[in-house]
DNA sequence: TTCTTATTTTAGAATTGTTCTAATCTATTG
DNA sequence: CAATAGATTAGAACAATTCTAAAATAAGAA
C-alpha cells in the first residue's frame, strides 16, 4: 500500500468486482463502484448518489443510478433495504446483518449479526421458502 | 343527544373507538372503522380500502382514506408496516407481532409475538430509544 | 331547534420517487 | 478499425402520496 508505484492500482478491485459480478466495466459503472465500495459500508438513496457523483465532478444520469443501484443488488455487490415508503435505500454491506432506523434523521446503521439473535424463527409456509429476514429496530431521538 | 336507540348497537364499538382516539366520529370513519375493524385482522394499502369502500358503497375520497388511516396509526389504532419500496401498507393488528412478507403476491402474513424470538438486541445508540422492532420474513413461493 | 365555529372532507392539482422510451454512445470482439 | 451488443441518456410517463382551498358537517351554545 504505502509504497504504490503503479497507478492503475486502485481500478483494478473495482474492475475485478464489476467483472465478476457479469458487468461491463463501464466508466460510469466504475466511478460509482469506487464511490460506493472504496470507503467504508454505506447506505445510499438514489438522489444521494446522484448528489455525490455530481459532488465528485462524475457526469452520470439519475437513469443510471437507478440502474446501476439495481444491477448491483441483483449481482449481490449491494442491498437493497426498505425502512420507509416511497423511498429505497442500497446498503454496501451483503453480509448477513440487520439495522437500526433512526427515525428522525432517516439514517440506517447496521447491526453487525452477532450482536442479534433471532429464535424461533417459524416455518415458512407451506409452499414457501425463506429469501431472507429483516430485523429493523426503529429508535427515535431523545431530542425529538 | 336525543335518547339512544336500540338499534345502533353495531355502531356503537366503533364510535367509542373513535372517541377514545381522539378523533371525531364522521360518517367517513365510522364507515371505514367498520369495514377495518368489524372483521379479522388484516393488511390494507390505502387503494385496497378505497377499492373496498366502493364495493360496500360507501363514497369516500382517497384524500380521506390516506388521512384516516394515518389517523388511525397515529392513535394506535392501526400501524403503519413497510416491506416494499413505494407502498405502505396498514395492519389492524396493533398487537406485538412480526410478519411474513410473499414476494411473489405482495401479501403480508402476521406472525404472533409468540412464535419468533428476538434474542440479543443491542441497546439502542446513545441518545435514541427503541420506538419499535419489526422482523420480516421475506418468502417467495415455490412456483416462481 | 338554529347559529356559530372548528374540524373534516373533497376534487383536483402538485409533488416525489421511480421506471420507461427511444435515440445516442461505447466497450468488446473479430 | 468496423460491427454490434450492451449501456447511457434526457425527458416523458407513471404510481403513490400529499397538498390546497373551497364546501360540507359535527359539536356545542343559545
Amino acid at each position: 500500500m504505502a509504497g504504490t508505484t503503479r497507478r492503475d492500482r486502485p481500478y483494478s478491485g473495482v474492475i475485478a468486482k464489476l467483472k465478476q459480478a457479469g458487468l461491463r466495466p463501464t466508466r460510469q459503472r466504475i466511478a460509482l463502484a469506487k464511490l460506493l465500495f472504496e470507503n467504508e459500508d454505506r447506505h445510499v438513496s438514489a438522489e444521494d448518489l446522484h448528489e455525490e457523483a455530481r459532488a465528485a465532478s462524475v457526469s452520470v444520469s439519475l437513469a443510471t443510478i437507478y440502474n446501476t443501484l439495481h444491477q448491483f443488488s441483483e449481482s449481490g455487490l449491494m442491498r437493497e433495504v426498505v425502512v420507509e415508503a416511497g423511498r429505497s435505500y442500497f446498503d454496501t454491506n451483503t453480509d448477513d446483518h440487520h439495522h437500526f432506523f433512526h427515525e428522525h434523521s432517516g439514517q440506517l446503521e447496521d447491526i453487525p449479526s452477532d450482536q442479534i439473535n433471532v429464535a424461533e424463527l417459524p416455518s415458512a409456509p407451506p409452499g414457501t421458502s425463506v429469501s431472507r429476514v429483516d430485523v429493523i429496530v426503529r429508535v427515535s431521538g431523545s431530542a425529538d
